[in-house]
Parts: C-alpha cells; sequence; structure tokens
DNA sequence: TTGTGGATGTCGCCG
DNA sequence: CGGCGACGTCCACAA
C-alpha cells in the first residue's frame, strides 16, 4: 500500500488509500520535513476568520505548503474553494467520531500530532508523538487543521476517505520574470518621454501628495505640472478617481493658482471612465505596457 | 512502478518517477478521462499572453484541472507562480531533445497526445495516440501546455525530470455557504435600518446611476436622499472615490439643488480616507457584516 | 503592524 | 463578450 521512492534522498513519499491514522503519521512527517504535502480524498471543509463558511462533503484536493499556506481545490476554478494564508500553523490529527456531531471544536487538547509554524519553528513536536492514541483505524476520522492569529483565522478540513497522500521536498531557486506589467509601462516612459506627449518631461516617479504618491511627475513643454497616473490595462472609472485625487491633492498642496494636467495613461477606457475623465478635465493618452513588436 | 488501486472504479491513479513517456500516457489519459491532474517535478514554466513570464527550473507542482484551469505552485505563496484560468486547452507531450535549445516553440505539428477544452469536447484525441511516437525514453522531455483564446494566453510547462504523476476522478456537489460577506452588512442594514442611523428608510438596492449601482438608495427622516455604500471590511481611499462618484452622478442626474447625503458603511476607515469623506462632504457609520455575537 | 495600490488578479452579475 | 465592482482577494513595499 505504502510505495516510496528514494533515489539520493526521498523527494516524494505517496500513499494510495491509506489508514486514517496513517495518513496522519504521514502527513505529520510531511509537515515535519517541511515538505509540500497533499492530501487527496472526500471531506467537508470549515473556516472562520475574516469571514466564515462551510463545505459540505465533495472529493478535493488539499494542499499544506511549508511557509503555512494551505488550499483546498475542487475540480473546478482556478481559486481555491477554501484557503489558508502563508504563515498559519498546520496541524493533523484523527478525531475518534466519523460521524455527524454538530460540535466544530476538536479540542484544543495538544493531540496534534504534527505543528508546523511558518518560520520554521518545530516546537512542540519533538515528544509528543507517542502521546497520540491511534483511534480505531475503521472509524477515525482525518482532520487537518491550520490557524493563524492577526486576524484569528481557522481551517478545518475533514476527510470521509482519504485517496491519496504524498509529501514532496523540494528546492526552487528559479526566480520568475515577469514583463508586460505598469513598470514595464513606466520605464518604457521614462526612457522616451515623447511617447507621452511631445516635450514632456518627467521630473519624479512615486512623489508622494497627501493623497498618495503619483506614478510620474513631470511637466509639459510649456512648464505646466503634469501627473501621470498608469495602468496595465484598460480601465475604468477607478482609475479615473484615483488620478483625480492626485490632482486635486497636490493642487491644494501646491497652492497652485494654475491648473495641473492629470494624464490617464492605459492601453484604452472604457466610455464612462472616458467621460469621467471630460468632467474633470483629465487627459488621456493610450500606451501598452511593452512596444507592440 | 505503478501503482493503481480500484474499489468500486478506478479514483486515483499514481505514477511513481515514471519516464516521460508513460507520465504522458498516464495525463493523456487522465486529460481524457476528465480527471484532476497533478504533476510534481523539476521543470520550468513559460507564460505568454496578457504578460509574459520566464521561470527557471525548480520542483514545483502543477495541477491540470478538468475545467481548464492550470495551477503551477512552488513551496511558498498562496498564490501559483504561473497559472491559466478554466476554459483553457491542456495538452501533453514529449519533446525529443531535453536540452538548453532557445526556441520556445513545440512545433504546433499535432503530436500533442492528449487534448482537452475546458467543455469537455474531446475531439482529436480518439485516433491519434498511436501516431506519438515514443521518443527515446532517457531524453525525452515531458511538456504540459495550456492555451486559451479572447485573449490568446499560452503556458508551457517542461519538465526535467518527473517525481510523481497522479490522476484523481471525484465528484464534488458540496455547496459553499459563506458568511460575513457585504451582502450579509446590506441585509442586516435592511432588516434593521436604524442601524445606519435613527429615521432611515431603505428605497432601493443596486439602484442605477450614470455613474454605477448604488449599494443602498434611500431617506433619512428629514426626507433627504441619502446614498449609502457598503464595505464589508475596513476601507481606504478607494472606497470614498467610490461614493463620491455616486453622489456626483446622482446628483447630477436628479439636478437636486439640495445636496444629497453620502454614507459609508464599513467596519472602520482609514486616516486618509477619513480625511477625504471630511474633504467631500461625506459620512461615516461603523457596522460590521455580521453581528459581534 | 498598518496603509496603499498593483495584479497575467479571479469571479459573478448584468447589459 | 465587455463593463463593473466584490473578494476571507493576495502581494510587495513603505512608513
Amino acid at each position: 500500500m505504502t510505495t516510496s521512492r528514494s533515489t539520493q534522498s526521498v523527494r516524494a513519499v505517496t500513499l494510495e488509500r491509506p489508514t486514517p491514522t496513517a495518513a496522519r503519521d504521514a502527513i505529520a512527517d510531511g509537515l515535519e520535513r517541511e515538505a509540500l504535502v497533499t492530501v487527496f480524498g472526500r471531506c467537508t471543509v470549515d473556516y472562520d476568520g475574516r469571514a466564515s463558511s462551510q463545505l459540505a462533503a465533495g472529493d478535493r484536493h488539499v494542499m499544506l505548503k511549508p511557509d503555512g499556506a494551505a488550499l483546498v481545490h475542487t475540480d473546478e476554478g482556478q481559486q481555491p474553494v477554501n484557503w489558508q494564508p502563508p504563515g498559519c500553523a498546520h496541524d493533523v490529527f484523527c478525531e475518534p467520531v466519523a460521524g455527524e456531531d454538530e460540535s466544530d471544536e476538536p479540542e484544543a487538547d495538544g493531540s496534534g500530532s504534527g505543528s508546523n509554524s511558518g518560520n520554521g519553528n518545530d516546537s512542540a513536536s519533538s515528544s509528543d508523538d507517542v502521546s497520540d492514541s491511534d483511534t480505531d483505524t475503521d472509524t477515525a476520522t482525518l482532520v487537518l487543521e491550520s490557524t493563524r492569529s492577526t486576524p484569528e483565522e481557522r481551517l478545518l478540513v475533514r476527510f470521509q476517505n482519504v485517496l491519496q497522500v504524498s509529501t514532496f521536498a523540494g528546492t526552487d531557486e528559479g526566480e520568475l520574470t515577469l514583463s508586460g506589467t505598469e513598470a514595464d509601462l513606466r520605464d518604457r516612459i521614462l526612457e522616451n518621454p515623447d511617447l507621452l506627449e511631445s516635450g514632456f518631461t518627467p521630473l519624479a516617479t512615486e512623489r508622494d501628495t497627501p493623497a498618495g504618491a503619483i506614478d510620474i511627475y513631470g511637466e509639459d513643454d510649456a512648464g505646466r505640472t503634469v501627473i501621470v497616473e498608469l495602468k496595465r490595462r484598460r480601465v475604468g472609472p477607478d482609475a479615473v478617481s484615483q488620478l483625480r485625487r492626485y490632482v486635486d491633492a497636490l493642487e491644494r498642496d501646491l497652492h497652485a493658482d494654475t491648473t495641473l494636467r492629470g494624464i490617464l495613461v492605459a492601453p484604452s477606457v472604457t466610455e464612462r471612465a472616458q467621460r469621467l475623465l471630460g468632467e474633470h478635465g483629465l487627459e488621456f493618452v493610450s500606451l501598452e505596457p511593452t512596444d507592440s513588436d
């Protein structure tokens, strides 16, 4: 039933249809080793924290990351149906009763067999493994719990059956390079200010105002102050409001008698945004983050 | 090496350290069967679409969902390092060369051994399996490709080695119930309008204005029109701007000679937002989405 | 820790 | 399909 392969070190360990206690031990071991742990099986999920949710039983894929993140995925959607952010403490244990009792509380009695904070402090899991009672294999329920504070949040996954448990030890030094971002659009304009407007001179980026930081602050060929707000993609009313806030704030801040120019730079704008721009005397320049080859 | 268990039907199939061609066949089979497919191994990832990215080699967990979603997870972070939204067509094949050639293009020569659109139309994968050449097992590279159009996007995952391939067949009818949302906050006020302010009378929700829909539209005990914007959590300047847009739009729309009242309802506001509220004559009422027990 | 705004945001609703 | 706004948004960065 257990199948583990090792070449140099054990990189991946997989159990298929393990008993709850076997699953618990494998998962606890994986958490201990700072491995990435996955569990697939029929489960219910309960969350309580910033909001609260309950999810009826279904087959799902659960991932526990060594940084404390937890993800519950169904067979649909890009987003997990439930999750927990990095920095959480994962715990795994078996509950004696598999049934329909209503009490959500697994009784914080320290019976967790594996505890793992996002900081890698493996405290309180050195000698208490022995105290874990192997409740009846057939009736026990595997439970995953992931908690954090600030804000207080708890995720509880109860498995009715477990089809697979895997632990993966890996390394990932690979860096992600990404292009087509707002930063690329900014750099593009800084390198060639005429793309915005002939005679435009950038003076600062991230210039602070009482309302926030201006993406690009500069002046036009007539010496008028220009405030530029950048968006990497087509924008709606929110971006116009954002630009307006900056223009308003800077006008007050500088006690400007002359009107400042506000320019929204994006590939395109929606109609409503276009109208808002006009209402507030703001301008629009169409530019994409990267040169369209 | 292959370990598959079946109880009633095959629910989960797992290969450990498969050859590239074995991995390819198992994945293609999983996609065919509309299963959830996972692959763990050392890989590079390239994305091109709304933006474009390259990710150097590292150990990652890749999930292909039957609805066309693809997720590439490292051992850190709640978010995938790369992904593809639902509706994509997944493909899997082996490239003959494992090396360092620069060409990103796998040559759209129809050599894909498994193709799966999000709509479940398993076209073009009935009889072409035989034509897949089993390129040299030791030098072949497993490649996952996930593409879509509108916008045109492509994700390419190349595996230097595969530690595990799994396919999961499951069902998930479970419904998620969530509380603590903005809708809960709205209902709370509609049930007890005095929570907002003594004498408040809600008249409509989602009332349309040229600037968008107002969360709650009503009037106070003096008959003045009230525009309410709801937020489930502490808010910043963006929410104030949003409320302001609605108030402005409705004032114009109604040619209102009397000033409309705009009230932001949220658990709390940041200082900058507070100041913005004051500058624009808007009000704030502190309320949480659910009764604090 | 909190504030602020970007994101290949994703997702649902509606025109 | 595009617009629009919510989201347990997540996330990096600055104060």
